[in-house]
DNA sequence: TGTACATCAGTGAACGCGCGTTCACTGATGTAC
DNA sequence: TGTACATCAGTGAACGCGCGTTCACTGATGTAC
């Protein structure tokens, strides 16, 4: 995207952004199944037909939406990432919290993307890349731990037969780190995921809930998990 | 629920089921968010109105398939743990192994009860029991694991402060099993559920998809992990 | 066993509301000469 | 710098469809005597 250069062009990028932060404001109220392009016109005192200049089906927009919500938690976790730890296990930490934080900010737009499927939706392409920074930043974060010698041996059995293949295609994103460990990490990764839907969805309610205690020992005890000591 | 007396009762028991069924049927096509009363009355060749002589309104179906869907699963987990088992290892990966049967077998109602809440609908306190069974027969692995001398000793901080507490909520339902194995239980039901909504719901799609392998060494990890030895 | 009455299931019309998308159009903004 | 033309944003009406819930009603089933 390059930067405006017309009155048009300007305008045209400030009502695209006017437009998914209505439709964000309509996830909130009422889901992605139910977002409404009528709804978001009417907010905007549009007439609904308007929205078509600007995303070309309802499909559209929710892609748009979905891009923008990996993107903005990616950034979240990118930039916990680069801040400066005496230890991996802090960074390891730090991002773990982050996502959390982006997470409990944005309950539906976290729905939006690792919630049910949106009936009669099929994710385009477009959407793998940004929904890889979060497993790529924990992924840098081992290999840098690796590099400084904090990571240590794991008692686990190698991945063999198709796990290995599997897990190979991982590794050729991070170098030097044994497989073993990558295994771990994306058990970590679903683990990461798992506790924020259990948390945001609601079925910590009654046990582990408020879970920031919960959380923050878990993400810990993940950090040894998948080897960084 | 006593057993129906009169053909009224019956045809009632017959017709109530059928509705349900119509409704998970809507749910595979559309979505929890669009389930259709009137969709589901003309299945049933029915006229819309006369549902609510069955359900008072939607979110009482809704209300319905959630506790069915929860019950059917826990009844799965239930009945993989009862079999014989050399090992509690190998009880562990089973019930981890039926409610991921269960889950590909039912993605719909497995996205009704884990995936995004339902916009508008709250479930009500009826839900919490059924919602249970799946945790409560993990504790009863381990409680019979300790009893029959299965428990290693854990290498991790004993849970402090609120998390001590939340802990003991807990520890009243599986007697003499230590806090930290508890605590690692709950980390563990967190990992079991983000794995299955991270494959049903698409993200594993690019690295360990399928996940067949992926999840039996998963839960294989995961009974160590909780001290299973 | 037969009759009178109460209960309940299902009908059909209506209320008041929503939606995505298309299309011919007006009027403003931008571009090339 | 001024003019002619092309591009684009936004309008308003329309198409064809959906929904949950209420209500007065008919006719069948069940119950008490």
């Amino acid at each position: 995207m390059s930067a405006p250069r017309t009155a048009r062009e300007r305008a045209r990028a400030e009502l695209t952004d006017e437009i998914k932060a209505a439709a964000r404001r309509q996830l909130a109220a009422a889901g992605a199944e139910s977002l409404s392009l009528r709804a978001i016109s009417r907010e905007l005192g549009m007439v609904s037909s308007a929205l078509y200049r600007y995303f070309p089906s309802r499909d559209e927009l929710l892609t748009a939406l979905i891009i923008d919500a990996y993107d903005a938690l990616g950034a979240a976790a990118e930039e916990a990432a680069d801040r400066e730890f005496p230890h991996p296990r802090e960074a390891w930490v730090a991002v773990c919290a982050a996502v959390r934080a982006w997470a409990r900010a944005n309950p539906h737009e976290y729905a939006l993307i690792y919630g049910s499927p949106i009936a009669g939706y099929q994710a385009p392409q477009t959407t793998v890349q940004p929904a890889a920074r979060v497993p790529l930043v924990l992924m840098r974060i081992l290999a840098q731990a690796r590099g400084e010698g904090w990571l240590g041996e794991l008692d686990a059995p190698e991945p063999t037969g198709r796990l290995a293949e599997q897990v190979d295609v991982i590794a050729a994103l991070a170098p030097g780190v044994p497989r073993k460990v990558l295994l771990r990490l994306v058990i970590a990764w679903t683990q990461l995921f798992g506790m924020l839907s259990f948390e945001l969805f609601g079925q910590l309610v009654g046990s582990m809930d408020p879970a920031d205690d919960f959380f923050a020992e878990a993400s810990r005890q993940m950090a040894a998990y998948v080897g960084i000591s």
